[in-house]
DNA sequence: CGGCCTTTGTCCTGTGAGTGGAGAAAGTGA
DNA sequence: TCACTTTCTCCACTCACAGGACAAAGGCCG
């Protein structure tokens, strides 16, 4: 059921279809004002673009004192399929071809359950999707997984939270599952590329994206390209030593980071406190749930409750540890917070930049924004729409 | 006096001189073999070049079988200068155009003197260098000094330790100076491009270059490019934080690396080793200079003295500390150590090794080597040279 | 409403980049 | 001497691209 037939055929028509996903519908004159080329050229391009179907012309624009442009877009039956898998939970939606979400679901899951089992749920996601009525059949889709990521082949390495992914063909498999071209990556990346694309991180070419959900990484950007490092684990900051000598870490180590702040860190934490009984808030929590999550200290945290605070000042204090370093390192004009502890808001975000301001050189942080995610769930599938919108925008 | 006066003139051009520079000298046909390009079309602009003098046909190559080849070299007159700029001493160098060190200085001097004194010493060493009959004159010039600097004006920009140096236009001074083209880099910066050009780096895509001298910085390199940053300060890791509440640091924080183990630091611990009777070999060498270096430990270590070889084993210990993060981070191919401590040799090397293979992730540090450059001083002053080459080598 | 201006888009021709093949030049080996 | 290889040159053809002329389609103003 593939429909994109056709791709750009040299770089030029592959620069349009970008500027046409990045910008918008646009006339020919004022794309031309954007390019290095000539309008005859230019003309000659569109038309091509025209030819295969990948754009259309329709209707005409406003005069603005001289004869109306036409109005040139993206094919818009286009369907991209963004697929965010978690640690706890999958988010799939499709996208038109400017990668503007029209459908999302979310559903819980267990990322252990192995590739077979997740794929069975986001194969059926799709299907619901699909139905929806607003998608005929999807011409690419772009999938982030919880860990390191060989992406030419986009083959999960190594995955330490989902041991039975160790060399699993994703791409093939999807591909093959649901007939179209696919990308996998790391969902940190993922996460990066969304922000790049339509959140806070628009107009920054290096910038670092932190995402803080059941583990922690982040996602390097050089020059308006995702860097994966050369076996492809860049950006696994959730093992570097925040706390020397400190907590014992699933990966043998001491100290790590995610062994201090992550999700799951942070419910251990609370789960302890509310049985110490430090907190009446956590505990009368906890007595509801059965179980604490980020969710609950956020709102107990809301609600004003101590050790709650405590608990996301201190993670935000070893993040910022963290983070001043590789602010040094990296000199980035950008930090950007994300993932599913950003609930803890801004407590969470005062604290880690507090520590990042103190700690790094003020050559570095002078001019350095250190700010939220604005995509949220979203930021993962929109990255995996514009993954696979790359890709297939790309001379074949 | 400027004598290169022509430039490529086109992009095929510049990859023909670079090739010419990184691979010697060589014929049309193998010329042909690593570009893509018709033997017609690179007949064509082997002409121009040779046209415009930028590079000579100077005999036969032996027969392979069949008709003898031109020999294709650059221009044997081209001469280029790199300066490397310590917090101590400065190194000058001639170069020719495939980089290779012609003749080579070397001279105590303090930085904080400031850029006029400074470039008095530069100017006479490249008089001496000039009129020691290998050269008329320079066709550019590429120099390194030690802070961060704004690339493309050639500006430092608030140096820590050559503060008299802030905003000094040291690539418009020296240009004028010297009547050629100036390129100007952080000091780093030039290490991991003489490295990467000449030394052990010549294969790696993505590596890191950690000096440790005076201070201690990192050159990173992404894709072959050497990485600056959104403000020129990347690779600024010696006030990363190596202990928490550590010793307290010229930059007014507690802990960093470079207040814990660097040339400064290693200094003054061995002279209070001396001074506490600690050790009879440091006292003696502290007798006879009356003050002690990184030369002086690495003699002591060399003959045994227990003292030095711990103050060395913990200095690496805390840099492995700071590189294993950086590891896991930057998921490098290469980590290659240099710098005025390299002196210190493989006791420094077992105690970075031990310590990033420790602390890292498996997947980052399953295939990674950590070597010491083979440059030595001749690193910085090559990667000058390459860095003007490479300026000059490209399109005008 | 008609002239004049602006903006958009199309057509045409000239230039230069680049390819590929024929073949000359210069060697080796039997 | 002949066959074969490698290197280099020359030539004709194709195609990308620029730039200008021009057509189409509107607004503005007297």
């Amino acid at each position: 059921m593939r429909r994109m037939t056709a791709r750009p055929a040299n770089a030029h028509q592959a620069r349009l279809l970008r500027m046409l996903r990045d910008e918008g519908p646009n006339s020919r004159a004022q794309l031309g004002d954007q390019i290095e080329l000539s309008r005859s050229k230019l003309a000659v391009e569109v038309d091509r673009l025209l030819q295969t179907g990948l754009i259309v012309a329709d209707g005409l624009a406003a005069s603005r004192g001289g004869r109306r442009s036409h109005n040139l877009r993206l094919a818009p039956n286009l369907r991209f399929l963004g697929i965010d898998i978690g640690a706890t939970s999958v988010d799939v939606a499709v996208t038109n071809a400017e990668l503007e979400v029209l459908g999302h679901l979310n559903q819980p899951m267990d990322v252990r359950e192995g590739p077979v089992a997740v794929f069975e749920h986001v194969l059926a996601m799709a299907a619901k999707l699909r139905s929806s009525g607003l998608v005929e059949g999807f011409d690419g889709a772009g999938i982030g997984v919880p860990g390191p990521v060989r992406f030419p082949e986009g083959v999960p390495v190594a995955p330490p939270i989902m041991p039975g992914w160790d060399g699993f063909p994703v791409r093939e498999a999807l591909s093959q599952e649901l007939g179209c071209p696919v990308m996998v990556d790391n969902d940190v990346n993922l996460m990066a590329m969304g922000e790049q694309h339509a959140g806070v991180a628009r107009t920054a070419a290096d910038f670092l994206c932190v995402k803080i959900g059941t583990g922690i990484g982040c996602g390097i950007v050089v020059g308006g390209e995702v860097y994966r490092g050369a076996t492809g684990s860049a950006g696994d900051i959730g093992h570097i030593q925040a706390v020397p000598d400190g907590r014992a870490c699933a990966c043998g180590n001491r100290g790590c980071l995610e062994a201090h702040f992550s999700g799951a860190a942070l419910a251990r934490d609370a789960m302890d406190a509310a049985s110490q009984g430090l907190s009446a808030e956590l505990a009368s929590r906890l007595e509801t749930h059965g179980t604490l999550s980020a969710v609950d200290i956020a709102a107990a945290a809301a609600a004003g409750d101590t050790v709650s605070l405590d608990l996301i000042r201190e993670g935000g204090t070893r993040t910022g540890q963290v983070i001043a370093g590789l602010v040094s390192f990296f000199n980035p004009s950008l930090v950007v917070i994300g993932g599913g502890v950003t609930g803890l808001g801004h407590t969470l975000l005062a604290a880690i930049r507090t520590q990042v301001y103190r700690q790094s050189l003020p050559l570095a942080t002078g001019n350095l924004p250190i700010v939220l995610g604005e995509l949220g769930q979203n930021a993962g599938v929109i990255g995996g729409a514009r993954l696979i919108s790359d890709h297939l925008f790309s001379p074949a």
